[in-house]
DNA sequence: CCGTTGCCTTGACTTATGTCAAAAAGGAGT
DNA sequence: ACTCCTTTTTGACATAAGTCAAGGCAACGG
């Protein structure tokens, strides 16, 4: 397990800040230890707080009616979530749950609120970091409405490539059902997709390792 | 026209800021008029700083490769729009339009930067408005993701009744073109869906006004 | 009054993607 | 190696929604 204070001087939301705010920060933080499949908040719950992942995978996502999943983000080490409720005073918009044993950051609203009024480069990081999710979300909602799976399944490879730095190979980092419920799609259509793609030659499959050829 | 100091004390973004704080951002900002169809800046243009509409309506979208449009927000009077990357330091996102004549004011990058460094409340305003646009975000995602095209009509209209402030009539404020994008489908689909519901007696459409039935 | 223009509607057709059900493949633990 | 359980794949089918093309309707200017 990572100290407190080396997931924080690492995390985006705080770059940049002098080491003296870094242990202010550290005072009004709470560990948090899950396993996997442990449901963090659901949609409606009050806020009282947001967290950082420290380790391990956290899903952003709602249910339908239905029961269809639709996953918003999935965050890693350094990722803050649950935030906007802190700012806008509502109740959180979506559920969040680990995909991975997990390691979390809990910061109580009001401490944090007080620390940010009296910093701005604590508050412009999280206006930026808030814009880049705004930002992503354009793409998704683009994604969503302009294109179709093919399209969206090959936005996310190419995403996924140059995130791992690999030229034509990626290795997926989730499970190819929650890859679906990324995508906006089901498992079913997602597996046809993979499998006339790999026909076309575009792609090679192979268990989670997909090896790019366009 | 009305005087910018008015625009500005009412806008939700300089809401609660003391007077001497109101006429710093007056200085900053610059007036801009604009015919109904007029681009303000499109995807991938330089930021130069961000808007904040005093009159008229101006609408956020993306359009497909294949010239299908998604419409994202339709802002009117006291609205902001375009400050995602004046944060996050990039391009715009997404196109903006006039969709009737329309006063705007301009906030530069810098100076408005500056003002935000050295004032919490302004902060804190923004980070709320920002939240507040993930949160419409996710409902927008769900929407497109979780849930049909007449499922997506309902909710909007039940939106924008309550935004009227009428128990069971509403008044369209785009064409329905308009709002075909705006729902993430076309005109031809669209005009069938209100025809069908209209036939179910969920409706009466006649012309933009419909009265909810159900 | 009439023609032009833009917006909306309708009809016939195609297609992408979801549904349901079952089989196959993979992984973890005994 | 065997069993259990989850994930993934496949097949047959249903359907929501897009495409293309044509027609209607209202508003506006000459």
């Amino acid at each position: 397990m990572k100290k407190i204070i080396d997931i924080i001087s690492q995390a985006p939301l705080f770059s940049g800040l002098p080491e003296d705010q870094l242990n202010e920060i550290k005072q009004i933080a709470i560990d948090k230890f899950c396993d996997k499949g442990k449901t963090i908040f659901l949609e409606g719950d009050d806020c009282n707080g947001f967290y950082i992942v420290a380790a391990g995978k956290v899903k952003i996502y709602k249910v339908s009616f239905e029961g269809k999943e639709q996953i918003f983000h999935i965050y890693g080490p350094g990722n803050p979530f649950g935030e906007v409720p802190v700012f806008s005073g509502q109740k959180f918009p979506a559920n969040a749950q680990t995909i991975l044993k997990s390691h979390l950051l809990f910061f109580p609203r009001t401490a944090f609120v007080d620390l940010i009024s009296d910093n701005p480069s604590l508050s412009l990081n999280m206006l930026a970091i808030l814009s880049m999710r705004l930002r992503q979300f354009t793409v998704q909602i683009e994604n969503l409405s302009l294109k179709e799976v093919p399209g969206r399944l090959a936005s996310y490879l190419l995403y996924l490539a140059n995130e791992q730095e690999q030229e034509d190979f990626v290795a997926l980092n989730i499970s190819k059902g929650q890859l679906a419920s990324l995508l906006g799609t089901i498992p079913e259509t997602l597996s046809r997709i993979l499998a006339k793609m790999n026909n076309q030659n575009l792609i090679e499959v192979s268990g989670r390792d997909i090896k790019l050829l366009d």
